[in-house]
DNA sequence: AAATTTTAATGAAACGTTTCAAAAAATGAC
DNA sequence: GTCATTTTTTGAAACGTTTCATTAAAATTT
């Protein structure tokens, strides 16, 4: 019966409603509409299952309500969880948020940001690598550990404080000779910090400590090396070890145990990142600076949707806490003597 | 200088070129343009920083190359890698992805279609569990791991065979008496047949197994109890548990452990989803049933693109495998003598 | 060189909204 | 009941594309 069988406009459903187009509109937008209009129009639209055409009244209106978030890829828990969070908090407040993925590629991050402009995003969170990232200075645009320039906003934790925190719980549980893993893509980043934090502690408390980085993101050899040089008569010649991921830590333990070094026993092992297999309910997991992923990706969220965006701060660190897990030895505790003589707060 | 602050449009590059829209929309469609125009065309374009508007592009013709996906959340591995690899995939044939998140909750699931109508998406990938969604049938629509009708093609894995695998491959490590765990939503859907599968292979081997099955997502103390029933004197008197997923596994373990049972000596443990976290490098991990995630995620995008909508199988069940893991005893394998007579192909 | 055919370029209309100036209706004051 | 004022409704224009019927130009044939 139907001339269309496409989808009902706002123009069939002025028709239906004996309105004009206008009036229509005005409904939608809670605009000044007499009640007996109003009504006529709801049930019209409701009779004729019309759904507005966002493509249409985002050419109008010059924003979506869409934002993107652009990320390494969701197989790794830190963006998957960084990636939920956010999609959630933007649903609450009415945006939608559109995916890209750039598997760690500086051209496909440009790539992305491309895409993204083109469908009109109204702003972008973006968790990248590539140092040359051209960033367009009319879309409102949230960096995620790393930072761009003054005028882009860059969330991260609080990676310096993580780092002085893994040192000085190491220590705290009996750890006295440190090493510093890190693994990490070529280019340089907040989470850096983890090693200035790590070792400017270790510095200042007088721990012997050594730092050995791989710059290759699959490579751990290095540490496979290391680890088997420092071993003499089955005994390592370190006990404590700090990784600058939760993932490597993990490598890290299994290399340990496969040369026949306990954990925690002979070696405690400090992760950073906090990712929680399944919820909680994995027990153990790897001890852990955690992140606040979720109170960074509402940050970010919100930074991003901010009315006034021309004070926002530059660079905010959001702080990242301690969690125990099966590579650490929680029964030892010790009251470490700090260097001003008294005991640090946690 | 510029008249205009915003982002150029087609038309301010057909002033630019000196040609008329309609050539400049040519061009950038490729349709037959004289090569000095096109060379004019794109000098502007790229002079101006011309991007093409798809929200525009896309109120005119209909279709707009982004597509949803829905599902619970990325905070769980399975979906979580879902997600990446149909993010991935769409964006090799230039696709955006749009992602929404319901938390499992019915309501949000239909709103979440709501909301990505709305935005125009010219197809849904969906991972619901909400039996009585309501889905527009003139979008195309891929559903996983759910059944909804004849028109709605559903993907999954082979979940009945993956039921059977399990058992299998318990009896084949030594295990002699078996119980099925699953924790579930209420509803039904796809994954239910790994315990038909399960059940169906016990019975016509004529193994003794037991299935508890939990409805409430989180409750795990069915499971506890029931554990702690079976032991006598320090002993199982089961010593095969098959979970219907990995998450659960790991829960299973963890009581089993608090209980004095160890695992994989007293009693062997198979999960189900083939969660790799970290990639491959953390072992050990479950013994499971693995999906094939990305097999399942390419036949999702490639049947939602499918040119030809009106021949698509009405279910499609892709196969599993078995991923031996640090739950079960590899070392110890039965030459298992089956019903047939015969050595079951793997 | 004129007539014909083929090819390329043009510009107006349309997609489904919002916006806004103008018209119409309702209200209030006298 | 008229006029002034306020409130509500209207409908055309615009957003940035694509499309397509025309027109113009080029190529080919006579």
């Amino acid at each position: 019966m139907n001339k269309k069988t496409s989808t009902p406009t706002m123009k069939d459903v002025a028709r239906e409603a004996g309105v004009s187009l206008g009036t229509v509109s005005n409904v939608f937008n809670g605009a000044q509409v007499s009640e007996s209009y109003k009504i006529k129009v709801e049930e019209a639209a409701r009779k004729l299952g019309y759904k507005v055409n966002r493509y249409a009244r985002g050419l109008k209106t010059n924003q979506t309500r869409t934002i993107a978030f652009i990320c390494p890829g969701t197989d790794h828990p830190f963006f998957a969880d960084m990636a939920n969070y956010i999609s959630k908090a933007l649903q609450e407040q009415g945006y939608r948020m559109m995916l890209a993925v750039t598997q760690y590629s500086p051209d496909m991050e440009q790539k992305c940001i491309q895409m993204v402009t083109e469908n009109k995003v109204d702003g972008i969170i973006a968790l990248t690598y590539n140092p040359d990232l051209i960033i367009d200075e009319n879309l409102p645009f949230v960096s995620i550990d790393r930072f761009y320039s003054e005028s882009v906003p860059c969330i991260s934790c609080d990676n310096y404080a993580g780092g002085t925190l893994a040192a000085r719980k190491l220590c705290e549980l009996g750890a006295t000779k440190l090493l510093f893993f890190n693994i990490a893509p070529a280019v340089s980043g907040e989470p850096d910090k983890r090693q200035a934090g790590f070792e400017s502690w270790c510095r200042f408390h007088n721990v012997p400590f050594e730092s050995i980085v791989s710059s290759d993101d699959q490579a751990f050899r290095p540490f496979l090396n290391l680890v088997r040089d420092r071993i003499h008569d089955g005994k390592p010649d370190f006990d404590g070890i700090f990784c600058n991921t939760d993932k490597l830590a993990y490598v890290i333990c299994q290399i340990l145990k496969e040369n026949g070094i306990s954990v925690p026993e002979d070696v405690q092992v400090i992760g950073f990142d906090g990712i929680n297999m399944f919820g909680d309910n994995m027990m153990p997991c790897v001890s852990s600076i955690v992140q606040p992923v979720e109170q960074m990706a509402l940050q970010a969220v919100s930074m991003l949707l901010s009315a006034d965006r021309t004070h926002l701060p530059t660079l905010t660190c959001l702080p990242v806490r301690y969690r125990p897990g099966g590579t650490t030895r929680e029964d030892f505790v010790k009251e470490y003597i700090y260097g001003n003589g008294e005991k640090e707060p946690n």
